[in-house]
RNA sequence: AACGAGGUGGGGUAGUCUGGAUAUCCCGUCGGGCUCAUAACCCGGAGAUCGAUGGUUCAAAUCCAUCUCUCGUUACCA
């Protein structure tokens, strides 16, 4: 299996904020512990990803703070491919240490202008083919003065909801009622963004990918996958080519995107759809790696070296291909990605649309070989969210933690079959108890051990070098040996480095047996007759240790990089460990070694106390325990209180004063609870009846479910604004609001009246 | 509510697709040992009717049905 070409694709992160701990443990760890096996392995390693900056989200962060979309992008970009360095993922050098004929990688990113052309002929190929189709579309159209203007998509629009009327319903579907249009049915369309200017409906060609086309090949190609993938891309796909695909859009009205090759007006203003463009950045990004890297460094194929990776030998040897990305994108790799690479084969091998499609063959683009999806990484039992600023972001935790203590963390915890929880009390067991227990401690007893034994020129070890007396341990070792490779070939890397961990435990039992510390302090009294032949059996053990921290380094080097080099130096041996073969790690003749310098510890304790006290900031776990009904198994760990909002604080400086009638047009009145029942058609809603007084009564939706049953609140006096608009909630309209006191922490409690007064009263 | 994913000792987790004998491993806990090592290491024990019920089978954590609880997405939270 040597120099077997491997290409790793790495989802491509969007560049519209910071990597957070969830990106990290989905799609940017594994790809780099599996990238580091396979070059350990011997193989060459092509590894490929960068940032996605196109698309509207961009636009619009772009616009909310007044800077252009380039600039937002190329922020993000240099903030994000450095975390990735500084967390050790081996996204530099480009060039293989090895040579350039082992490959590299390359982080680039899809505003590159080789990327955008290479798209832009892939599309002409495609289309000329025929494998698009056009379709005329209506969608809304904001006029600008001077009579520019842009399309909108369905959720930047807003209006008047045809079935129910009410105002603020969505381009598509409107909230009060539950509704679902066609964007063109909704009344008095207005553009979110601009809500000034004109709107209308104006045609709009729009070209699709044939994916039906490709419906067979892609059945056939999922049944030969079924033995390997993993069982949520197996049903992910399923579930799609169950549906049926039919022609996906390809192009979208957009201005910040990659734009149609395509003479004619009717273009203008058009860009290739996100989707169809990013995916192509694997192999853009293989095929620019090589113009950049293998021509200039004598790649023995110049600046074709790429197809080395990408395309299907004469003798039909496949490259390699692993993708690796979150759960949300597996249908796109699964699915769209390869009707693409398959459509692309056909355009380049002369059919076209009338042609019947084929998996690929000799000289074609390779499909993916496996797709290691990752389900999701929590934080403390809630879902990491930017925009409710519930997550830990990767550059800010780099400040302050060894990256390897993250990687080990999120190896040993990886989302691989099923969501997993990110929490800090987590974290600092795992690491103080497992990592720095079991592995840094062991290696740490065997350095100063061995630094207080009579030391030679080759070291303290070297005379007791006897491989028959430790047979045993080195069989335990090979066992281990075996089954961490099995493992990461299979993709389970929890698995993997858990038996890389039983090594040091292996370690820890053999000195716990051997006692070497008692030849070290006690001198020979006499006594004991056997005590120079013990002595040499137990230095014997323990310099056997000193292989068993070599093993380690070598074998964990893919999951923490960073300690296994220093380890590696504190074993005195030279040359980079991630150099090293795989197979060396069992090799039990390698000349022994020594650095002698002080040893140090390979990691620092953490403090649980001292960590909670200070991340505030990096992880706000309020957030979660202030939703009741959301715990979840792992994620319920003692939480800090919950700390006032940055604005929250800030408000009281930037308080402004009301006006006395402006306070005055808010309708408080005194009702009282008829009767509570359950919303037919809403989890967390009741539906109150009021006495306000008037002989009808009224009806307002109360979202107080988790607080009351339905018995405590009915016959309570309460207070409700009377005059706020009536708006539907999930089909039942409610007329007002009761006031509740909400301490923040979760409790909530209704605002009543003091003594009896009559229903209809006025608050004032 | 719709769709998707799950429920295995105190916590986490493997095994489930492809049924098989005492249900894996890590942490914690209890008892003992060690004292070289970062409150670290080693040995041993306790602790699970594998969410519930029913079914298929010689045999069910595993297959089927129903139920239940949870998580996610969307809806909603006036």
């Amino acid at each position: 299996m040597s120099g077997e070409y491997v290409m790793i694709c790495v989802a491509w992160p969007y560049a519209n904020g910071p990597l957070h701990l969830g990106h990290v443990a989905g799609c940017y760890l594994p790809p780099d512990i599996q990238a580091r096996f396979e070059r350990a392995l011997g193989n060459r390693v092509l590894m490929v990803s960068g940032s996605d900056e196109h698309g509207t989200p961009i636009t619009v962060t772009a616009e909310q703070n007044g800077i252009k979309p380039q600039e937002v992008v190329d922020e993000f970009h240099a903030i994000n491919s450095q975390a990735l360095l500084d967390l050790g993922c081996s996204w530099e050098p480009n060039v293989d240490s090895r040579g350039i004929e082992y490959g590299g990688s390359l982080f680039n990113r899809t505003s590159d202008p080789r990327h955008k052309s290479m798209v832009q002929d892939n599309f002409l190929k495609l289309l000329d083919a025929g494998l698009f189709e056009t379709k005329t579309m209506e969608q809304y159209f904001e006029i600008h003065e001077g009579g520019g203007g842009r399309f909108l998509p369905d959720r930047y629009v807003e209006g008047t909801c045809p079935s129910c009327s009410e105002d603020g319903a969505r381009g598509d579907q409107c909230d009060a009622c539950g509704a679902t249009y066609e964007a063109t049915e909704l009344k008095n369309p207005v553009s979110k963004m601009n809500p000034s200017a004109p709107i209308e409906i104006r045609n709009t060609d729009h070209l699709f990918y044939r994916l039906d086309a490709f419906q067979t090949v892609l059945e056939q190609h999922a049944e030969s996958q079924q033995g390997h993938w993993k069982s949520n891309v197996r049903a992910m796909t399923k579930q799609w080519l169950d549906m049926g695909l039919r022609p996906r859009a390809v192009t979208r009205d957009l201005s910040w995107g990659i734009p149609l090759p395509m003479e004619g007006n009717e273009w203008d203003g058009k860009c290739v759809y996100v989707w169809f463009e990013a995916v192509q950045g694997y192999s853009t990004c293989a095929r620019i790696w090589a113009d950049e890297y293998a021509g200039p460094n004598g790649h023995s194929n110049g600046a074709d070296a790429w197809k080395n990776w990408w395309c299907i030998s004469e003798d039909g040897t496949k490259p390699r291909h692993l993708y690796f990305l979150g759960k949300d994108n597996i249908p796109f790799h699964t699915v769209i990605w390869p009707a693409l690479i398959m459509g692309l084969n056909h355009a380049e091998n002369g059919k076209t649309i009338d042609d019947p499609v084929e998996l690929p063959g000799p000289g074609d683009y390779s499909l993916e070989t496996n797709v290691p999806a990752m389900e999701y990484l929590m934080l403390s039992g809630g879902q990491f969210s930017k925009s409710r600023k519930h997550a830990v972001w990767l550059p800010s935790f780099l400040e302050r933690f060894d990256p390897d203590t993250l990687r080990y963390y999120l190896g040993i915890n990886m989302p691989e079959n099923h969501d997993t929880d990110f929490n800090w009390p987590d974290f600092v067991e795992k690491i103080n108890s497992e990592l720095i227990a079991a592995y840094g401690n062991f290696v740490h007893r065997v350095l100063t051990l061995g630094a207080r034994l009579p030391s030679s020129n080759t070291g303290p070890f070297a005379d007791f070098d006897e491989r028959e007396r430790t047979k045993d341990t080195q069989k335990k070792l090979e066992t281990l040996h075996t089954s961490i490779t099995e493992s990461l070939s299979r993709h389970r890397y929890k698995e993997a480095l858990r038996f890389a961990m039983n090594a040091a435990q292996v370690g820890n039992q053999l000195l716990q047996a051997a006692t070497p510390w008692k030849y070290l302090s006690e001198a020979d009294d006499g006594s004991n007759p056997h005590y120079g032949a013990e002595r040499i059996g137990a230095l014997t053990d323990l310099s056997f240790g000193w292989r068993i921290a070599r093993f380690l380094a070598i074998t964990m080097q893919p999951f923490l990089p960073f300690s296994s080099a220093k380890l590696w130096s504190s074993l005195g041996q030279s040359g980079d460990v991630s150099h090293i073969p795989w197979n060396s790690a069992v090799d039990w003749d390698v000349p022994m070694t020594w650095n002698d310098a002080k040893p140090e510890p390979l990691f620092k304790r953490l403090d649980l106390e001292e960590i909670l006290a200070s991340e505030q900031s990096l992880a706000d776990t309020s957030d979660v325990s202030e939703q009741p009904g959301h715990p979840v198994k792992g994620g319920k760990k003692k939480k800090k209180k919950p700390k006032e909002d940055t604005e929250m604080t800030e408000a009281p400086e930037g308080t402004t004063y009301l006006n006395f009638e402006t306070f005055m047009e808010v309708d408080l009145r005194v009702g009282e609870i008829l009767s509570v029942e359950e919303h037919p058609n809403a989890d967390r809603l009741f539906v109150v009846s009021i006495d306000d007084g008037s002989e009808d009564g009224r009806t307002i939706c109360a979202g107080l479910k988790e607080y009351y049953s339905a018995d405590e609140m009915v016959g309570k006096s309460v207070v409700f604004v009377a005059n706020l608009k009536p708006r539907a909630l999930r089909g039942v309209s409610s007329e007002g609001m009761m006031l509740a006191a909400d301490d923040g922490e979760g409790n909530v409690r209704l605002v009543t009246v003091d003594g009896s007064i009559s229903t209809g009263s006025q608050v004032r």
